[in-house]
DNA sequence: CGGCACGTTGAAGTGACTCAATTCGCGTGG
DNA sequence: CCACGCGAATTGAGTCACTTCAACGTGCCG
C-alpha cells in the first residue's frame, strides 16, 4: 500500500497529465518525510540549497521575497496537493522563501529520490514540468493583477483565484474556503497598505460580493464577485484536467 | 553543418545545463523555420493553440496580457537566445500574447519535432524545463518589483535586469544595450503611467545613473544604478552557467 | 483581568494619475 | 529644401486614490 502522500501526489499529477503505468509504479516507491508545521514557520529560506521538495497535504503555504529593507512580498499561495518548491530541483539556490500561513501538513520528497525517478520516468518529468508551468501562469496573472487593477478589483481577483483553486483541489465548501491571511499579509501580497485592504474588503462586503471572517473567505455572490474582479480563469488552465498531451507524448515515444 | 538557429539553441541550453552528446546530435536534426518580423507584430495571441515555439535570434520580443478593457500589461522582455513561449508545449492554450517590440529575427521549432526529440533526450528535457524555471524566477521578481518598489527604484530595477541579461546574452555594449520600448510601454510593464515613467527616467538621468535615448539604454554609472534599484541579481541564477546539475542527472541515470 | 494581535476608523499628506498643451525627432511628400 | 504629419517625449496643473500616522475597538488566550 503506497504512502498516502504519494497517493495524493499521483492523483494530483494524473489530474492534469498522463502518467505511464510503469512510471506510476516508480512513483509509488518514493519515501516522503511527513512533517507538521505550525503557522508562520519558514520551511525553506531565500539562499538555501534545499535537498528535498515540499508537497502540501493540508493547510496553506506561501512563497515570498524579502528585500534588504526587510519588506516582504508574498508571491503565491499554496494549498493541498500543491508542489510549491519543485523548482528547487533545477534552481539549486532558492531565490525566495517558503513559509506556512496556517498550521499545515507537508511531505518532503528528497531530490535524490526524485532525480533517480525522473531519469527513467519521462511521463513524471513532463507532469512535474507542467506543474511548474501552471505556477508560472499564476505568477504572470499576479503581475497583471497588481499592475493593472486597483483596490477592490485587485482584492476581488485574489478571492476569485483562491476560491477557484480551492474548489479544484476539492477543499472548498459550497460558498467558502480557507483563507488564513491577515489583512497585513494580503497587503504584502497585493502591494497595498493594510488600511487599503481593510477598506477594499469592506466595499466587497457592502456590495455583497464576499466576506473575510476568522480565516475563511465567504463568497456571498460568486457571479458578482467574478464580474467585480473581471476574473477570467483561463490562465489556471483548468481544461488540462483532460490530460491529452501526456498521451500524445506517449504515442510519439513508442 | 547544423542550422545557425539550432547552433544558437544548443549553445544557449549548454550554457546552463549539461546536454548529453547523443541528445546534442538529436537537437542538430531539428528544422526550425526562420522568420523576420517587423516591430509591434503579434507572433502568438492569447487564446491561440500554437504548434511551434519561438527562439529569438535578434531583436526584442515581449509577452503581454490583454484585459477585456483593452488595457495591456507587459509581462517579460525577451532578447537573443530566449525561448519566450516554450511553455506552449505543455499549456496548449496561450494565456498571454507574444509580440515583437523591435524588428526581430526568430526561429520557429515545431512542437511535433520537439515532442519527438524530448521523448528520447532527457538532458534536453531538463534543459528546457530549467529554461522555463528561469523565466518563472523573473516573473516572481516582477511581482516584487512592482509591488514593493516605487517610481525611480522600479524603473532602475528594470534597467538593471535588462542590462544584466543583455550582457549575459553577449549583446550588450560596454555601457549600453538595446531597449526599444516607448515610455508608454515601460509604463505598461511597470504599472506606472506614461508621465511617471518620464519623470522617473529624468530623475535617473539627473542622478547620473542611466539614460534612455533612441531605443538604447545607456548605463552612466552601474554601481549607482544598482544601488538605486537595490538590485540583487541572484534571482537570475547566473551561477547556473556551471551546469553541474545536468551532470548529476547524468550520473544518476547511468 | 491583562496582554496581545488583529481589525477598524479618522484625518492629514503625498505620490501618482489624468487631462491637456507643447515640444521634439524624424520621415514623407510637395 | 521646407512644410507637414505623426508618434513620442516633455511639461504643467488639478485631482484622487492610496499611504501614513495614530487612536481605538475587539476577540482570544493565558
Amino acid at each position: 500500500l503506497p504512502d498516502p502522500a504519494v497517493a495524493a501526489l499521483i492523483a494530483k499529477l494524473s489530474s492534469h497529465s498522463f502518467i505511464a503505468p510503469k512510471d506510476e509504479r516508480s512513483l509509488a516507491q518514493l519515501h516522503p518525510r511527513r512533517v507538521s508545521v505550525s503557522r508562520m514557520r519558514d520551511l525553506v529560506r531565500q539562499g538555501d540549497r534545499p535537498d528535498a521538495s515540499v508537497f502540501v497535504l493540508s493547510g496553506m503555504l506561501a512563497r515570498y521575497h524579502t528585500l534588504a529593507s526587510g519588506d516582504r512580498q508574498y508571491l503565491s499561495l499554496h494549498i493541498a496537493n500543491d508542489l510549491p518548491d519543485i523548482q528547487s530541483l533545477f534552481l539549486q539556490v532558492m531565490d525566495h522563501s517558503l513559509c506556512s500561513l496556517d498550521d499545515a501538513e507537508v511531505a518532503f520528497f528528497s531530490h535524490e529520490e526524485l532525480f533517480a525517478l525522473l531519469a527513467n520516468a519521462p511521463s513524471v518529468t513532463f507532469a512535474f514540468w507542467r506543474q511548474t508551468l501552471l505556477d508560472a501562469a499564476i505568477f504572470r496573472q499576479a503581475i497583471t493583477n497588481n499592475g493593472l487593477r486597483r483596490g477592490g478589483e485587485r482584492l476581488a481577483h485574489l478571492f476569485c483565484e483562491q476560491f477557484t483553486r480551492a474548489q479544484q483541489a476539492g477543499i472548498a465548501a459550497d460558498h467558502s474556503c480557507s483563507f488564513p491571511l491577515t489583512q497585513t499579509q494580503i497587503g504584502q501580497m497585493l502591494g497595498m497598505s493594510l488600511v487599503s485592504v481593510n477598506r477594499a474588503a469592506q466595499r466587497l462586503l457592502k456590495e455583497r460580493c464576499a466576506q473575510l471572517r476568522s480565516g475563511k473567505l465567504l463568497v456571498l455572490d460568486w457571479n458578482r464577485l467574478k464580474s467585480r474582479a473581471n476574473f477570467d480563469p483561463s490562465y489556471l488552465h483548468l481544461d488540462l484536467h483532460a490530460p491529452e498531451i501526456g498521451r500524445r507524448m506517449r504515442r510519439t515515444s513508442e
